[in-house]
DNA sequence: AATTCGGGGAC
DNA sequence: GTCCCAGAATT
């Protein structure tokens, strides 16, 4: 249980209020929101893990156009699966949504599981997922913590501490265990989502149009600003990285990154091994590129490679797997 | 408890 | 440029 020094709101009051707000203030016509099935909305969620609405929505629909049911997911190509990520990052992702689709298909006859347990069992599913799932697809008690609900609810409850923390984290899985409701829990987890999105925004919230305001511990404290509590910020590092660049009749030569580090999954030009490098090569051409926790400075240059480690490939050939966007717009400029 | 996974929208 | 996004898995 959590003290009511915290949860200062009556849970049925609250979910009727939030109800109310989204009937009118909601969004409603989000693809995945059509015709929801289990299959379909662990799409969407996966998708969305750390992803905003406006980039997945092309995804989704290629997706769903490509692996229309799970059954189809499960025995697609892993390059083609790859190919479907290509750009959306964080490619774990890709990997276990199909481990994913096998496990339903192989370990759970076809059928998803349909409590909380069950569903967190699945590659790639972890508790808030499963909390989305059981809400969006079944209708049924499903609590989610994303990063919407971490601000509306350490606004409106007044937490302080950094959201992310082990000790923060608890108190707010706790508060959404007690506020979400036995019943209509869809219309309640996405009327969560929208407050989060379209009304308790990082920047300028639009305190005017919510349902809460009046209970809001940040709004009549005038702590707006300076709740949730800032992540502090930390310097990136930067990592010089050498790629080969290798080409014979009209063909490239890639490689598969390994499933763990930057890109896993994805074909890629082969990286040089800086403990082999022992004198400079000539260079095709250099790229930055700026990752989330390091900056990559690369430089492309001509070395010998082991034809056994990897495959050629042709600028048609290319269109069909996946490839990290920066080293697929380096080969767009000097293949050729 | 910290780190590692991407890329882009919004400002 | 900065901040952060419908987080999960690994160390």
């Amino acid at each position: 249980m959590i003290s009511t020094d915290i949860a200062h709101i009556p849970a049925p009051e609250f979910a009727q209020r939030l109800l109310e707000w989204a009937a009118e203030q909601g969004r409603h016509d989000l693809p995945w929101q059509i015709d929801a099935t289990p299959y379909s909305v662990l799409v969407s969620e996966i998708m969305l893990q750390q992803t905003q609405v406006a980039t997945v929505i092309p995804y989704y629909q290629r997706w769903l156009k490509s692996f229309p049911t799970v059954e189809i997911l499960a025995n697609a190509h892993e390059d083609q699966v790859m190919a479907h990520w290509q750009g959306l990052g964080y490619y774990s992702r890709a990997r276990n949504l199909h481990k994913a689709a096998k496990y339903v298909l192989d370990s759970c006859n076809g059928q998803f599981p349909n409590d909380l347990k069950g569903l967190e069992a699945i590659p790639g599913v972890g508790r808030y997922t499963a909390g989305a799932v059981m809400s969006f697809a079944y209708d049924n008690f499903g609590p989610i913590v994303d990063g919407n609900v971490r601000r509306l609810f350490c606004r409106l409850f007044g937490i302080d501490g950094l959201p992310t923390s082990t000790a923060v984290t608890k108190t707010l899985w706790a508060l959404a265990e007690h506020y979400t409701p036995q019943t209509r829990n869809r219309n309640f987890a996405q009327g969560l989502l929208d407050m989060g999105a379209t009304l308790c925004t990082p920047k300028s919230p639009k305190c005017e149009r919510c349902c809460f305001a009046d209970d809001c511990i940040a709004k009549t404290q005038d702590r707006v600003t300076e709740l949730p509590t800032p992540k502090p910020k930390k310097v990136i590092p930067t990592k010089n990285v050498e790629f080969i660049w290798h080409v014979k009749h009209h063909k490239i030569f890639l490689q598969k990154r390994p499933d763990s580090g930057i890109w896993g999954g994805l074909w890629c030009l082969p990286e040089s091994d800086e403990n082999q490098v022992e004198e400079k090569a000539k260079s095709v051409g250099k790229f930055k590129h700026t990752f989330s926790h390091y900056k990559l400075d690369a430089t492309v240059v001509h070395r010998p490679v082991s034809d056994e480690t990897g495959q050629w490939f042709s600028q048609q050939e290319l269109r069909d797997i996946g490839l990290p966007k920066p080293i697929q717009s380096f080969i767009d400029k000097h293949f050729e």
